[in-house]
This record gives structure tokens, sequence and C-alpha cells, in this order.
DNA sequence: GTTTGTTTACCTATCAGTAGGTAGACATGC
DNA sequence: GCATGTCTACCTACTGATAGGTAAACAAAC
């Protein structure tokens, strides 16, 4: 892998377990074995790695959902959906980058909350249409909430199962 | 006000809309227009200040939570518990105290996060007793991600709706 | 195929600014 | 006189960022 995507990827987990304020070039350069000066030699100032970062993030996310829209119902889309998210917390052992980042949002350079909001919207974008033809449902806003909070309830409280009681109180909700 | 409930205040106010690593105890000093020493003084240590914040956090919304629990019905306990919430991202335009912190759990000293987790534990119970005699409910941590999520998202979108959305959804489901 | 110029990808060194934190002087009030 | 609270003055560590240099890769010209 290029150095540049080893940044991000290293980028992309420090982020997310500590926050944008909280990373430094200086840890990045460490996590990939170079000088904080040749992180800023790919990425010039920290607000463009940031972008950088949430950008490779939101395609990592929509590759992933584009393989969940192929299902067949409602239901299963959602179950999909879902499986996003579970398998950011599980398996990467985070919460979603853009569920820290929202937090920070206020004190986060433009370009980079704008990333976010970006993320955001295309997620609602996402299950509005993946959602169309379910009969009852709730909005998409309200997925999304109810998922993003229970991975920061579930990081907090050290407790994959309250991830998993919103889970399977969302997909009881649909069809 | 003393000058100690005034750095209490404005870190509560840093706290939510920066996050912990971003509130320095110069910023404090200024807000309430003393040097930074004197803050020392009162909180000796950053993670000093991170807990007396949280506890006093705790304090507030759980005195809320009191006279919201004497409703009648679950369905009332259950929208003054929402109330609280909306109060605090309408009103003090700011997410939840613990859902920042939250979202920072990971790199917070350890008193901190165990404060934030006694925060989510005391609305886990409050819940389970507000509603303990409703019919069908969601359970109790599903409503707290919910609403943490929803002030994330509508925080970060810049949309009160999208909380409105949660809020309703989460009504619908009781009693 | 060797010289020449350019680019890539790093380096060392340094900057001004800010972080949390401390020591000790000074004022105020009991 | 002593406790409380605030101050000035300072420390070390670290931040994002820049300047300037270098070794290797690559391309073009001869």
């Amino acid at each position: 892998m290029s150095m540049h995507d080893r940044i991000l990827e290293a980028a992309e987990a420090r982020l997310r377990s500590d926050g944008y304020g909280a990373v430094s070039f200086r840890d990045l350069a460490n996590d990939v074995g170079v000088k904080s000066a040749s992180v800023h030699y790919h990425f010039p100032r920290k607000e463009d790695l940031g972008v950088a970062v949430v950008a490779a993030y939101t395609d990592k996310v929509f590759a992933a959902l584009d393989l969940a829209m192929h299902a067949t119902t409602p239901q299963d889309r959602l179950a999909g959906y879902i499986g996003v998210f579970r398998h950011a917390l599980v398996q990467e052992n985070a919460i979603c980058l853009c569920a820290m980042l929202g937090a920070e949002a206020r004190g986060l350079p433009a370009p980079v909350a704008d990333a976010v909001r970006v993320f955001f919207q295309a997620n609602i974008d996402w299950l509005d249409e993946a959602l169309a033809d379910a009969a009852d449902k709730p909005k998409s806003p309200e997925i999304i909430a109810a998922l993003e909070g229970a991975m920061l309830l579930a990081n907090t409280m050290d407790s994959i199962a309250m991830f998993e009681d919103v889970a399977s109180g969302l997909l009881s909700r649909v069809e």
C-alpha cells in the first residue's frame, strides 16, 4: 500500500478512537514509520487530511451498501444496512467516523464538517431508496440516529448487547 | 454564583461544544475572567474538572427527571424524558455532555469515563422504572441511543426536525 | 548510454503558539 | 496569624506548520 493510503488508514483509526482534535501529525507519522513533515507532504494541512479521511470512509461505507441494496425485500436491505454499522463497531472496534466527527462538528474546519454532512445526507438518501416500498417504516433520520447512538452507547458502556437491542428494535419495525 | 460554579458552568458549555481534548484551562479562565492558575486552584488537574462537570450535569439532568417521573402514564413520563433532552438541544444549543464524552470515551481519563458510564446507567435505570408498567415498549438502551443519536444528527445537520422525527417515533411506540 | 533536468518522497531543524501544570508573591477577611 | 483565593511568572511537552536539503527515480537530449 502507498504511504498516502497508509496514512489515511492510520488517520481513520485514530480519528475514530480519539477525535479530530486529539489526532496529531506526529502520532500518525509514528504509526506509519515516517516523520511528521512527511505526513504534511501528503496532506499539507490538517483539514486536508480530515476531508480525505471522511471521503475515503464514505467511499468504503457506500461500497458495502451498494451490495446491500441488491437484497430483495426492504427488511433485508435494512438488515444489510445495519450489518455495515455492526461490522464497523464489532470488527473495527470503534464507533462510526462520522459519529465521532459529528459530535465535534462545531469545532471542525468547515470543509471537514461539510464532508461529514455529505456522509449523513447520503445515508438518508440510501435509506429512502432502500425502504421506498416498505409499508410501515421509521423515517431515515430515525434509523441513522438509532444506529449512531447505539454505537456510541455500546462503545461507552462496552456492551455489544446494547447495539443489538437497537438493531432488532429497528428490524421489527419494517414491513 | 461562586467562582467554582462559574468555572463548572463554562466548562460544561465548552465540553459540550468542543469535547474534552479541546477544552483548555486558559479558555475557561478567560470565560470567567480569571487566570488559568486560578482554575487550577479550584480543579487541580483536568480530570478533576472533567469528573466534577459530569457529576454536576448528572445532578442537573436528574433533578429535571425527578419531576417527569411524577407523570401518571408511561407515555407522559417518556414525553418528560424526551423533553429534558429536547431542552438540552434546543435551549442550550448543544448535544448532551455525555454524548460528546461518550464519543471520546476511549481517550478520556478513567475517572471521567467512569462518570459518563454512571450517567448512562442511571438513565437506563430511570427509564426501566418510568416505563415499568407499559405494555409494549422499546428497551431503555434503545430509547437512550435514539435520543443521543438524534441530538448528534440534529446538531451536525443543523436540523431540529430530525430530532423531532426521532422523538415522535419513540412516543408512538409506548402504550 | 550517459549526461541533464525534474519530480517524488522523504529527511532534519526550527518556528510560534498553546497545552497542562507548578511555585511563590500578594491581597483579603476571619 | 492564618486560611482563602487570586495573581505573576515560569516550566516542560507538544501542536500544526514551514524552510531547506537530499537521495533516488524517471524522462529527455545528445
